[in-house]
DNA sequence: TAGATTGTTAATCGATTAACAATC
DNA sequence: TAGATTGTTAATCGATTAACAATC
């Protein structure tokens, strides 16, 4: 029996890399959509402003999926991404907080589609709980413990506040939760190395395109003198 | 006048600079919302997770902040970042979709505190068209030409289908837009060098994270035998 | 002054690109 | 076979880290 094993299968595979590869895969998808069935990496860097070179670095980190004097086909490739990121699977997860953007989240993201199920919702404001959401009615986060025990789900998605986030983390943290997508602005610390964490900070995100913006502007704010 | 030279102040500053930047932004804060009013880039980059040495050079690309022997000032230091990223003025800025997505975004995001102005929210479902949203009625998006003559927004928000999201960035940028800040599950592309593109890959986010857990778990997937 | 800590240069590390032999 | 394109090694480039003289 392989599964269990502690092993990482992709242990030597870089961050860079690994980032890369939703993104090759929703190409991909594009490539299936307009019923193209084979590129060669020359193809698709043009496509995706990459190089040649580095496409064919990244796909060799997982294996040799592409035909020499041929290129790689499409279908085939886009199923190794798909095994590769394990979006084959589904893992539970549950939403911690319904205001604005979780509920966002709970409908906007086609988890089936990306290898998760989500199976809870969770708010302390009284007049979100008791709501119904994609079919899922959002409970008060005080049963959360019970619902972890009971379902044990592996990821949590925090669209909290700041100030609560580091706390309810802590706690999921212990009952078994091993991944955070995490909405809140606040960069939550984990101290188990079992336990990773992928942030989403919008903000962050938007200023730098206000950086962006005024370089464009050619904006200076010079003392004047 | 220095306003409008296309010469960009700190032209030399790589990305991966600039895009730190937010993040040193939010952990000032948080020190001065602590009453901590001096910090030294070794216990900062205690604090951060990163190597006094890199806090050093990244600051030291847009000036001496510091003080040997002293340490940084974190409210001048707070001060300075936001000068830098330019949050202190407020770009006028409008938002495409109003769907799930687009509300979160319009409600959830201080526009305000991170150097913009939300001025005008578009979409072309009649059953949004018409809503106030913090104050905007959504307007449909045939009337985008007329707003953006008028107001001259510099920054779009697309918070639309992948579909449509190329056909109406082309639209925008024809219309003056110079940057994006992209929901769209798709790569949107531009050709003129003086429009920037923010992507949003949420898809992407989730994705990386679901590799991460199936790591953890030690899954494999190997042809049995 | 002595101690601390910066700003900055030099060394290391990692990621990207280029080149080319292998091979379909 | 000839042409195309991969897989992979070597070269380059850039980013991070270490070291240390400058200086508060």
């Amino acid at each position: 029996m392989k599964r269990g094993s502690k092993l990482a299968q992709y242990e030597g595979v870089s961050a860079s890399v690994i980032k890369r590869l939703p993104r090759y895969y929703r190409f991909l998808r594009g490539l299936i959509e307009k019923d193209i069935h084979r590129i060669s990496s020359k193809e698709l860097a043009k496509l995706m402003d990459l190089t040649a070179s580095q496409i064919r670095q990244d796909l060799n980190c997982f294996g040799g999926f592409g035909q020499q004097g041929y290129g790689y086909n499409v279908n085939a490739l886009y199923q190794q991404i798909a095994k590769i990121l394990g979006i084959d699977k589904s893992i539970k997860t549950i939403l911690i907080g319904a205001g604005n953007l979780g509920l966002a989240i709970a409908n906007h993201v086609h988890f089936e589609n990306i290898g998760f199920h989500l199976s809870g919702i969770f708010d302390v404001n009284p007049n979100v709980v008791g709501q119904n959401i994609k079919g899922i009615r959002v409970s008060h986060v005080s049963s959360l413990s019970e619902f972890c025990e009971k379902n044990k789900p592996q990821v949590a998605i925090l669209c909290i506040p700041r100030e609560t986030a580091q706390e309810i983390t802590n706690n999921l943290v212990d009952l078994g939760i091993k991944g955070f997508w995490n909405f809140s602005h606040f960069d939550i610390k984990v101290h188990h190395d079992d336990v990773i964490v992928e942030n989403v900070h919008l903000g962050d995100s938007l200023m730098t395109l206000c950086f962006g913006i005024h370089q464009l502007n050619g904006d200076t704010e010079d003392k004047q003198g």
